[in-house]
RNA sequence: GCCCUCGUAGUUAAACGGAUAUAACUGGAGACUUCUAAUCUCCCAUUCUAGGUUCGAUUCCUGGCGAGGGCACCA
């Protein structure tokens, strides 16, 4: 690797100068003019050593230029004292060519190489809708997934599903109210969880509103929880289906599989049993009649918790605790990954503190990322109060902007095809751009955004790329690794795209990735302007199709991180 | 009240303690008989506030102001 040679040469040049190398900080240079590499060890140690920091530069550079290595061109001094390297011709030339031959492996690396992880994310909740929080947790989820797998771990997809709890009574018992439109098995998917909506946005008004709506809805609750009553099974086992058929329908739209689907129906006694167990053992103590976790006595920032209710219900908190041995169990990992929105962080340390009294194991596994939250101009969403925006309405409008965006013609199915990828990209883009922890404050125009830095942006400059090599295959141009004298501004970037995916990685953070893409899309689409790439005539042709190639295996292995997919056309 | 995040052009974002703070959108001016104009080129404009640490602060520390999240029986 290229960067650990100039840090050995950089470590090298220090010792002959008598200055202890310990840290070296190396990065990308900021623009043409300061190269490609750049150094500040200088700065850093020019008091140390009682010189001006300009004069050690230069000094270094000297030593440098003793030993230069063959892929950097020139070492100059610029600033304050930086030292610049300039990476030699041939150094981009050949690097076109590992990324051909590298292929779909190219940014592949092997920092987490056998690593077992389980990665949990999107976790929507059965009978309620799946609004733009969720997709947002996909898209997230999915590409930090993909990420690590491109960092060499055995990864594992897994959802945790709400199938039990008091939301799911209201829904169950709105079904009850409007029995009349209980739609038949034949209807469409779409009428069946329009019908749901329906039932939970009655249902949890009416348990606001009305004392009786409110006790029969306790009622429907416990005999859920105790499988009494036939109808209500019925009823419960029906949304649940048409539910998960939902999600799946969504889940094949966005590109995820998951390998392991958990609910919390299967956790709920297990989570019950466990509290039970600990509280003989003192971890859990009663309190006003619940079971309760005193967090702050492990760590005062932590508060307490509830995890068996009064009415003897455990809750969200209790069914966490078996949750990390079911996830164990199913697939024996060495990293425990869970994605969910910030609003969850506090309570994921609290119930984390409770597993590390029982499975210190476990929790020492266990890693908690967290991702802002799809903020509407006027507020938080609530499902409660009906003012959500459906992750699906979302995705369709944005399936039909770009639909409506199309200027050229296709058979129908191709259309639809392309304008799915289109608007899916949109939307994952508009998350995927910005450093995860950050809210997004969602406005349909800007999310939807077809035009400058977006995912359609993205795709369109693969596109292009694709069509100059069919016309270039059709001319029998040959890719070939002899340039101009000057390298290209879009060579002197394409190689550090290893880099990019290692950072990102090592920091939880796709939008990396996303700025990078962003950055070499907006390269090659002035390049393409700038020179005509498949041109017979042209002696420098073939390199420039070489060029092309590289960059198209660069942005097509980017977007895959990104979990966005390239159109045939558009 | 306590505990976490965050505050950058008109807007939405980027920037391991580094060089002239980077893009896009908006606004203004241009470019398609040439490989896809969902594109390209040029222009205008930015670090909440008061201190501190540092050769150097958007970045680190402290206070203030503002926004979001969390803090017992919801998930």
């Amino acid at each position: 690797m290229i960067e650990n040679t100039l840090r050995n040469c950089i470590a090298e040049a220090l010792s002959a100068l008598s200055i202890e190398p310990d840290s070296i900080e190396l990065e990308f240079s900021d623009g043409v003019a300061h190269g490609d590499y750049s150094t500040n060890v200088a700065l850093m140690h020019a008091k140390k050593v009682g010189k001006k920091s300009h004069e050690l530069a230069l000094e270094i550079a000297r030593e440098l230029l003793k030993n230069k290595p063959t892929e950097v061109e020139s070492v100059e001094v610029a600033g304050p004292g930086f030292i610049n390297f300039f990476l030699s011709r041939s150094f981009f030339s050949s690097s076109l060519q590992t990324i051909r031959r590298e292929g779909g492996d190219f940014g592949k690396g092997e920092t987490r190489k056998g690593e077992k992880i389980l990665i949990e994310y999107t976790n929507p909740n059965p009978f309620k809708e799946f609004h733009i929080g969720h997709l947002m947790s996909n898209a997230i989820g999915e590409s930090l997934s993909r990420l690590l797998e491109f960092s060499g771990a055995e990864v594992r997809r897994a959802n945790y599903q709400g199938d039990v709890g008091l939301h799911i009574a209201k829904a169950v018992w709105g079904m009850m109210q409007d029995a009349g439109n209980f739609p038949a098995e034949s209807d469409s998917l779409k009428t069946k969880i329009a019908f749901l909506g329906n039932a939970y946005t009655f249902g949890s008004t009416a348990y606001e509103e009305s004392d009786g709506a409110k006790d029969a809805i306790l009622r429907i609750n416990k005999e859920l929880y105790e499988k009494n009553n036939e109808q209500v099974n019925n009823l419960y086992d029906a949304g649940r289906r048409w539910s998960l058929l939902k999600f799946e329908e969504l889940y094949t739209i966005l590109g995820t599989t998951f390998d392991f689907y958990f609910f919390e129906s299967e956790t709920e006694k297990l989570g019950r049993a466990l509290v039970r167990e600990y509280l003989e053992k003192g971890i859990f103590v009663e309190s006003d009649g619940a079971v309760i976790f005193e967090a702050e006595k492990y760590d005062s920032k932590l508060h307490t918790r509830v995890f068996i209710t009064r009415e003897g219900v455990p809750t969200y908190e209790a069914k966490d605790l078996p949750l990390s041995k079911l996830k164990f169990d199913a697939y024996p990992f060495d990293t425990s990954i869970i994605v969910t929105a910030v609003e969850q962080k506090e309570y994921v340390k609290v119930v984390l503190k409770a597993l590390e009294q029982i499975s210190p194991e476990l929790a020492e596994k266990t890693l908690h990322i967290s991702h802002g939250m799809l903020m509407l101009p006027s507020g938080k969403m609530s499902s409660r109060k009906g003012s959500v925006v459906t992750g699906e309405s979302l995705l369709r409008e944005a399936i039909n902007e770009s639909r409506a965006k199309m200027t050229k013609e296709y058979e129908e199915g191709v259309a639809e095809m392309i304008a799915t990828d289109v608007g899916v990209a949109a939307i994952k883009y508009s998350i995927l751009r910005q450093a995860i922890g950050k809210n997004v404050i969602y406005d349909q125009e800007k999310s939807l955004s077809f035009e400058g830095d977006s995912g359609p942006y993205l795709q369109y400059s693969a596109v292009r790329a694709r069509s100059v090599l069919e016309k270039a295959k059709r001319e029998g141009i040959v890719a070939r690794e002899v340039g101009p004298e000057e390298a290209y501004a879009l060579e002197r970037l394409l190689y550090r795209f290893s880099s990019v995916v290692e950072k990102a990685e090592a920091e939880h953070a796709p939008h990396y990735v996303t700025t990078f893409l962003t950055e070499i899309a907006g390269e090659f689409n002035s390049f393409y302007a700038e020179h005509m790439i498949a041109d017979a005539s042209d002696p420098f042709s073939p390199y420039k199709v070489l060029l092309t190639e590289a960059f198209l295996e660069v942005m097509q292995n980017g977007l895959y991180i990104l979990g966005i997919r390239i159109p045939e056309k558009m």
